[in-house]
RNA sequence: GGAGAGGUGGCCGAGUGGCUUAAGGCAGCGGUUUGCUAAACCGCCGUACGGUUGUAAAGCUGUACCGCGAGUUCAAAUCUCGCCCUCUCCGCCA
């Protein structure tokens, strides 16, 4: 959520903004809705310092005994037009907030101009894809193969999009979310192990309510939300509160599973593990001083990357144009590592500035010695979505006897170097 | 799930309808005194949203806020109703 006064007084360029991230959005609306309340406010306060001032009249009356009938009349009538015009300034403040919730945030000067995926900007990549004299398997075969993830049992307990993981599949998966943890904490991140599931507030704060409900798993009965991603439950641990200035910045580093419909994404991309129900990551997660958020973006997409290349997996880092950045984020790099045996990028990390967006949203600031309360940065990236990342090792660590190779960083991690046919 | 107790500023804690502008204390900030430290004394000490002065930093001013939301009243921290949360005990349970 952007600040009113900010919209107020750069009107020109939130409307760029939303124009070049291609979202629909009133500001004359919002404009107009605002100079309503502003006015409302204006009278009914001075009407409620009639009433008080009266107040204390009839106090003084009564006490030395004298009549204050009179005065109590008029104010009966003073408080019946207070609360008319309470019901509709309370109407147009959830008109008001209504509409500023459908306002994206800015992107940064620094974002490329663009419409479509084919307009992100590839600003590095790293490592070679494998070469290798003969055919590269996709991963479902290989998994099938080796008896490592089974799709079919997961459809039959849940549904399609809940794979099994067995044997030397499902110690991947913790090796992997180990490793990834470990790594996180030797780069200054507190570990964390927050609720997989949410309220309504919480769901609100990281902007996943209202609009992308329909993309959640909703327990009815208690009003819970499965978690679409750590983000969620991590950066609410901080709403409605001050936090002192020198405790910045504050890095979490969370492993927790991911719930998401898919709600509207059929196609290609659902074979194997491309794209899941549920799937596991860990998520890295920043609170930072306004003035350092954007190195903090950069740092916590070196991080990123960094895992990686500790697993010596090809990849590319795509900085995103505005039109393909989505509504809350300012700048985004996204990570995508080479998929060898299906011959594409996949991604595996989005890291993004919400600069004070999601602070607004949930009422997260930070405080000096001296200064006013402010709202702080937030900034989050994945520290790594685990089956995308398990896709690129079976198939780039494939070989022709039909084993995986272990990566040597994940080695001490899996207890074994080679995955073969149980 | 059942019974009871409670929720007041950063923290502790008083407050049963109008001298409450939320007492008092602790912590914090500024100052006075003082070889230094400590103590003592004086002052400051919330957030949000408006209005207004100012280039700005900031100041002045109004309104709201005592878990949340409704209600009663000229007037609510205080009375009424609903909800949420915390603690204690009981039940169930990994």
């Amino acid at each position: 959520m952007l600040d009113i006064k900010f919209i107020r007084e750069n009107l020109e360029v939130v409307k760029a903004g939303a124009a070049q991230k291609r979202f629909e959005v009133d500001l004359d609306l919002i404009v107009n809705l605002d100079d309503e309340r502003r006015g409302l406010i204006k009278e009914v306060e001075e009407l409620k310092a009639r009433r008080n001032k009266a107040s204390d009249e009839v106090a003084k009356l009564k006490k030395a005994g004298q009549n204050a009938d009179a005065t109590i009349t008029e104010m009966r009538s003073v408080g019946d037009q207070i609360k008319s015009m309470d019901d509709r300034l309370k109407s147009l403040e959830q008109q008001l907030q209504k509409a500023l919730l459908t306002v994206p945030n800015v992107p940064h000067p620094s974002t490329p101009e663009g419409s479509t995926p084919a307009e992100n900007v590839s600003i590095a990549s790293w490592g070679e894809a494998p070469k290798t004299d003969f055919k590269l398997k996709p991963h479902w075969e290989i998994a099938e193969k080796l008896k490592l993830i089974d799709f079919a049992t997961g459809t039959k307990i849940a549904g399609s999009g809940f794979p099994v993981y067995i044997g030397a599949g499902a110690r991947l998966q913790r090796a992997l979310i180990n490793f990834f943890l470990e790594e996180g904490r030797n780069r200054g991140y507190t570990e964390v192990m927050p609720p997989i599931v949410v309220n309504a507030e919480s769901a609100t704060g990281t902007g996943q309510l209202p609009d992308k409900e329909d993309q959640m798993y909703v327990v009815t009965r208690d009003e819970f939300y499965l978690i679409p991603t750590a983000e969620v439950p991590v950066t609410n641990m901080h709403r409605e509160s001050v936090i002192k200035a020198e405790q910045l910045p504050i890095k979490y580093c969370a492993y927790t599973p991911c719930f998401r419909r898919e709600a509207g994404s059929y196609g290609k991309d659902v074979r194997g593990l491309n794209r899941l129900h549920q799937f596991d990551k860990v998520e890295l997660i920043k609170f930072v001083h306004p003035e350092t958020s954007y190195e903090e973006l950069e740092s916590l997409r070196s991080d990123a990357e960094h895992l990686l290349q500790l697993l010596k997996l090809p990849y590319r880092v795509l900085l995103m144009c505005r039109g393909d950045m989505g509504f809350t984020q300012t700048k985004k790099y996204d990570l995508e590592v080479w998929s060898a045996g299906q011959e594409r990028w996949l991604e595996v990390s989005s890291c993004s500035n919400f600069e004070a967006f999601q602070a607004r949203r949930m009422n997260i600031k930070f405080k000096d010695g001296s200064g006013k309360p402010e709202f702080l940065h937030t900034l989050n990236g994945s520290g790594l979505a685990l089956p995308r990342i398990v896709s690129a090792i079976l198939e780039n660590y494939q070989t022709d006897e039909g084993t995986v190779l272990v990566p040597s960083a994940l080695r001490s991690y899996m207890g074994m170097d080679v995955i073969k046919s149980a």
